[in-house]
DNA sequence: GCCATTTGTTCCAATATGTGGAACATATTT
DNA sequence: AAATATGTTCCACATATTGGAACAAATGGC
């Protein structure tokens, strides 16, 4: 078996299937439209080959090829991830606490789940803003400089924290990040016995953080809830005074999944 | 070639993706989650193709496994999907008419798009609940029992229309459901003059709205925008009363899109 | 408006990949 | 403990994918 160059170099055991996903994600992760070419430079595959994949892909309705040749994701994602959103249980037993979180300080409240390295948001409670789906849902967001994120990778086994943080590169946001490993192992230990985590504008500046862990028994799904507000209105002594509620409200939603997958499934 | 049972017996012409997204859609759309012989009794597919579909979908992230044996759909869903919404142009520039309309009305306001016989939700203003990604977003809907769905449907030309309505069974949701053929076209001709689209209680009982088409130039996307309202709150005369307004604020932002792809792109 | 160049699409032999039946584990129930 | 249901692995065979190259269509320069 030969190593490639372009996507599909590291995971290769999913058959032909991982390809084109890949070429989803290079993609639906774009900046902006591709068109074929562009694609092509990345891809590292050839053009016949290529030229399949995303023509499968605009056929099963995954991606769109708009008028100016341009391949964009399509609406079948959508339809897709509005089932997984409804269905999560992990969200729908978060809501409530959410909600409390939010009227108790005013401020916005975020559930997220690791994934890989990545948070990726999957609620969130505001006042503000009118009513609209935020485009922070289903947003990734590195885990090593986000409040839920340090406190998911603090809620790690040790086993399973190294090769994970070995994977990544701890990229400076603003000059509050964590940006090397031994300081962020002992932010994550500080984390450990405090049991919640602070953001202190380490992803952007101006937006400060206080977050805690849900962990499921297996440790198979870690996420948290933070509560987050602007700098200038939210000092770090009042997410500290958060700080227990939000710790509750994380550990309340722990407990009723567990009750949840505990009688009824396994 | 031979016809096959299950899943992928009409779209056989995107290889291993097809069926491979044809597994993935039967699990997501699924009611409930589905443990591996829940999958294998729809898909109609040997067990072990099954299941080593199965295992790259789980690998690939595009559906998770969880404790108790049951295939659920996975967050990388929605990363996906969270790229299609915040790119897509038609959201963009219909957002602020949206929130006119919410402002002058107080009722919800939706946009949808045409895929296939099924209206796409791809954005919500609302009032009074709590703000939060509506379940909406995302959610299919038949097209021919919604105001947006009536109104894309009338906006097509005959040739796309007739095929389209062929393979759409006519499924009755309320009493006031349009479930024949004949007086559906009539419905359409009607709205096709009027220039707009009213759902009387036709999808759901005590749900009402007015829509009005967004086409653009080559019919490649068509959508529309809808007031709707409860029907103790909102009468067939105030819908009525908004429709101008509706029909103004979708023909501007069909003038928008046209605006953009005229100059920029082909 | 014509030629040169870029960009996108189609073709086909070689072969890697998926297929699917059946045997093998593993959980669950009687 | 035996029987049943459920989930996983294996491997000869068929087929879908591969990728190079030829072809077509669009763009751009002169």
């Amino acid at each position: 078996m030969e190593e490639r160059d372009g996507i599909g170099a590291s995971n290769s055991n999913t058959g032909t299937l991982g390809k084109a996903v890949a070429v989803l994600e290079l993609v639906a992760m774009a900046e902006r439209p591709m068109r074929f070419t562009d694609v092509f430079d990345r891809a590292g595959q050839p053009r016949g080959t290529l030229h399949r994949q995303l023509s499968h892909l605009v056929e099963e309705g995954l991606l769109e090829l708009n008028a100016d040749h341009c391949y964009e994701p399509g609406l079948r994602l959508l339809k897709l991830a509005s089932r997984t959103w409804m269905r999560s249980d992990l969200r729908r037993f978060a809501a409530p606490h959410l909600q409390a979180l939010h009227e108790l300080t005013g401020e916005t409240v975020h559930l997220g789940v690791l994934k890989g390295a990545e948070i990726i948001y999957l609620d969130k409670v505001e006042s503000r803003q009118a009513v609209r789906m935020d485009s922070q849902i289903g947003r990734a967001s590195p885990a090593y400089c986000t409040g839920i994120g340090k406190a998911a990778l603090a809620a790690l086994p040790e086993g399973m924290l190294g090769p994970l943080l070995d994977g990544v590169e701890l990229r400076r946001f603003t000059p509050q990040t964590i940006a090397d490993r031994p300081a962020l192992e002992a932010e994550l230990a500080a984390i450990r016995s405090a049991g919640h985590a602070f953001d202190r504008e380490e992803h952007e500046v101006g937006i400060r953080c206080v977050a805690a862990a849900i962990v499921d028994a297996g440790h198979s799904l870690v996420g948290g809830i933070s509560v987050t507000g602007p700098a200038y209105r939210v000092g770090e002594d009042a997410l500290a005074d958060w700080a227990p509620q939000v710790r509750r409200a994380a550990q309340s939603v722990a407990g009723e999944l567990a009750a949840r997958l505990g009688p009824g499934g396994a």
